[in-house]
DNA sequence: CTGTTAGCGCATTCAT
DNA sequence: ATGAATGCGCTAACAG
């Protein structure tokens, strides 16, 4: 039913000229005579012409693709990313290809390598789990840009915020609203992809603390694993404690939201008995009862500086380390104390 | 830094073989002598062959690749689903390609033509707001699989659970706590002749309130697009009308979640002034205040039968249409009316 | 069973 | 500025 594949030939015939000619207007290359560039391009939407990819790829060594590695669809921050990744791209010519890595370093491997098979042009890795002297061999042979991991010895690729800063306010944030107490749900601090990120915040808290001449009560820092069920845990581990505290700083929105369905459980209120604040921003944090005070990284931005990062290095530009600045978004689950 | 790249005839005079050998080997076509086969594969592995995609896709035609074109980045149900895809596709050849049409009909149109430019072998939309006749179109061109959405004319393609049902068996449920007056969160339910999700939930809402003897009160379905926000002003709406009800039924979570800040901001108790439920049992349904009663789709489950199915249709094999079951999730959302 | 050959559709020298 | 020719790496007839 189809009529047959309409190529270059068919187009160059339609318009007159040769096939060269019609590469090179559609290439937008050197010079063409502005009569013949036209009438190129007529014969193209008059064809409706698509240039065959493959054939594209093959004699080019191109594939106008972009590869891009994520942990995990459906975490709302690196869905943002992705998002920005997307919008960042959506007026190239590059298309992005998805792989998701799963926190599995095997799996991100796998996809890597199909990601060379496939030619992409680029590379951008959100989060992930691949050993620093990896990453720095692909860099090697491909462009690569690194959202939300920082990797020093490519520091110039990596596009993040400042973790340290971000969790140092939101602790001085809790001060100054009258906490002295202040329980911090963090997560192993070795566990890779998200290592740099937790540990940063965990410093920040630290830091805060010791700045407004308060000892750090290491009964207040429970571990979690970044996942909803370990902040329903960390409070339980808090209670038991039986060590006061009004305030909880759980290292991402998740575990926050753990946290606070325990405390329901319990028939603590938020914020009443105790304040609850996150990390991330996630959509629901906002929605949450009551609504969570939380950081909010413009994820949507990163991605979308990675899209245009990793164009400029296939450019061949020269990239710069980007930091982006967070935000706290005070909502309304922390309490004034008087 | 790289040596040249290794082609088909690089093994093929390795193996001391002709590369159309080689090929068969690889392409696991047609008998090859069993000592030849292996001096092939041992070349390959010794040499670290990778074979060109793209000349493969040009002399070939396949690209060995399924788009997967989804609405929403970050709607964990719509992420369970690429999920399974994922791991459907995992031991195969293929893989995915992935395209965010994020609820706009132009920005999936787009997506879908560069699949269809990227030539892609198969395609799954997971929801879409293509119009029916676009759809068959495609259908008519490439192999298609279609998840959470249902097209009549394309019945056998489409996986997907029964929404009617489950709605059904949802309100009788809130009947059966006692509720009499349950006002239903919708959303638009556009395209003739494609009975969309939303819709069938609102005709399971409707009949089993008939089925009880009740009737409906227009006034108590109100219309929102499906995103938190929509669930607060749909609130906001029944709220302003004045018309008694005791149970809210979004017809997903998020206008679920919507709906529960807004009570929330009116000081109106859940369930103790009104119960509320959802429908997908999103992650955070679960963490909610109080936890949210929902409906869960297998959604993984569904991703990796997409891709089953889309592989079968590939090979030309006569698909059939799959209904999957849901399961109402009961939480504490719900008061029971004496 | 296996080698030879002819394209697949396009980018790119190389001439002109 | 433009046309002709070459080849990208591989698959698929086509002969043996």
């Amino acid at each position: 039913m189809s009529s047959r594949k309409i190529t270059i030939e068919d187009i160059a015939q339609k318009a007159n000229v040769s096939i060269s000619t019609v590469s090179r207007v559609l290439r937008k290359s050197s010079g063409v005579a502005a009569d013949k560039r036209e009438a190129v391009l007529q014969a193209v939407t008059a064809l409706d012409y698509r240039p065959n990819i493959f054939a594209q790829g093959l004699a080019s060594g191109q594939s106008m693709t972009i590869g891009v590695i994520t942990q995990n669809f459906g975490s709302p921050f690196y869905d943002g990313i992705l998002q920005g990744i997307l919008l960042g791209l959506e007026k190239s010519d590059y298309s992005p290809l998805f792989a998701d890595g799963r926190w599995n370093e095997n799996i991100e491997q796998h996809a890597l390598q199909t990601f060379v098979d496939r030619r992409v042009d680029g590379l951008i890795f959100v989060g992930g789990q691949l050993p620093e002297a990896d990453m720095v061999a692909v860099a090697h042979k491909t462009p690569l840009i690194l959202v939300g991991r920082t990797i020093a010895s490519l520091a110039e690729n990596c596009i993040h915020i400042d973790n340290f800063q971000a969790s140092y306010e939101m602790t001085r944030y809790l001060l100054e609203m009258g906490h002295r107490h202040i329980a911090h749900i963090t997560a192993q601090m070795h566990y890779q992809n998200t290592v740099s990120d937790v540990a940063q915040r965990y410093a920040g808290y630290v830091q805060a603390l010791a700045d407004a001449g308060i000892t750090l009560d290491p009964q207040l820092v429970v571990e979690g694993n970044m996942l909803q069920q370990s902040g329903a845990l960390a409070v339980e581990m808090l209670l038991m404690q039986k060590r006061p505290f009004t305030a909880i700083f759980a290292a991402n929105d998740q575990m926050a939201f753990g946290a606070r369905l325990a405390l329901y459980r319990r028939g603590i209120r938020v914020p009443d008995d105790v304040s609850l604040v996150g990390f991330d921003d996630e959509m629901t944090a906002a929605y949450t009862i009551p609504p969570l005070t939380t950081v909010r990284q413009p994820s949507v931005e990163m991605g979308r500086a990675a899209a245009v990062a990793i164009m400029g290095l296939m450019d061949g530009q020269p990239v710069s380390q980007q930091i982006f600045s967070s935000q706290l978004i005070v909502r309304e689950s922390v309490l004034r104390l008087r």
